[in-house]
DNA sequence: TTGTTTCCCATGAAATCCCATGTTATCCCA
DNA sequence: TGGGATAACATGGGATTTCATGGGAAACAA
């Protein structure tokens, strides 16, 4: 599960350094880095690993093939997504789109969102967490758990 | 369950052993710690173990994925719950950050509430212990238990 | 060539592991 | 039931490893 947030360098050469947590996570898996795309929602990234975007190609191969929604999620996601491989490191390098789309320049930092995470510019995270937690506050009656599972599931 | 109050120190590294009766409750899952996260409603910090976190998982991708409370839960949550693993002592090392939020430095009162646990500065804590205490006398009309399961269910 | 990307190694800081110790709680047996 | 032996627990400090980051050399493309 993605969790937490870090916020890293961005060097002269695009070079970032996932958070180790983030990389642990995708290890073992048969493709050695992340999926990232723009976000069609806002100036931010989004991204997974290799489970999420099979979960997202199942979700989309359930549609109707022309379904407008499918075309579009078709578009959104897997059309600007793009693999970015761990370097000896486990850093990626962040093409220059993508770069520009978050407005990422120096720092980048890494929310993980438990299947998924998202990359934002630091300052404008900053406000946007903000008002989430205000909004979480806000809304917590509507928030019911669900109940837990039996023993030994 | 998580129950019971216990107040342990924070040594100079950040290290604070967590209670061996908490340990006990998450000892035998897959992740030996447990995980935790600065309150949206408080000066002080959430957790719980991973049945907890994959409830929280459930309610939030029940949710409609670009539903603006479930953005702003999972911001408010995943997006600053971190793993904390648990040292060979039964230790968990705090992130600076979390022990801003909740003021903690030299001591810190876990909160054992059933299926979760709140992790309080011992002073502010007892403060607002008093007042949980009269809310509840004030309340107590108001507290309803669901009937209770057949055995074995 | 010239600019770009990929691989490899170096380094300081921070997190983690490992061992030691006093104190408290628990067990066991008389 | 008392009291000593034993185990569990919280805490401390040093040693080691991991991590993020920087820069140079080699492969590649234009």
């Amino acid at each position: 599960m993605f969790l937490s947030t870090t916020t890293n360098g961005i060097d002269a050469k695009g070079r970032l350094s996932v958070p180790a947590d983030f990389r642990a996570i995708v290890r073992n898996g048969p493709f050695d880095g992340i999926y990232v795309w723009p976000s069609f929602d806002g100036d931010y990234l989004e991204g997974g690993g290799q489970s999420l975007m099979d979960r997202y190609l199942q979700m989309i191969e359930s549609m109707d093939p022309y379904d407008d929604a499918r075309v579009a999620l078709e578009r959104a996601i897997f059309g600007s997504a793009r693999p970015l491989s761990f370097d000896a490191n486990g850093r990626i390098t962040l093409p220059k789109p993508f770069a520009e789309h978050a407005g990422l320049s120096d720092k980048a930092t890494f929310v993980g969102l438990g299947a998924r995470f998202e990359i934002w510019n630091p300052d404008v995270y900053a406000a946007h967490e903000v008002e989430a937690r205000k909004f979480a506050r806000e809304n917590k009656r509507a928030m019911k758990l669900p109940p837990p599972r039996p023993v030994g599931a």
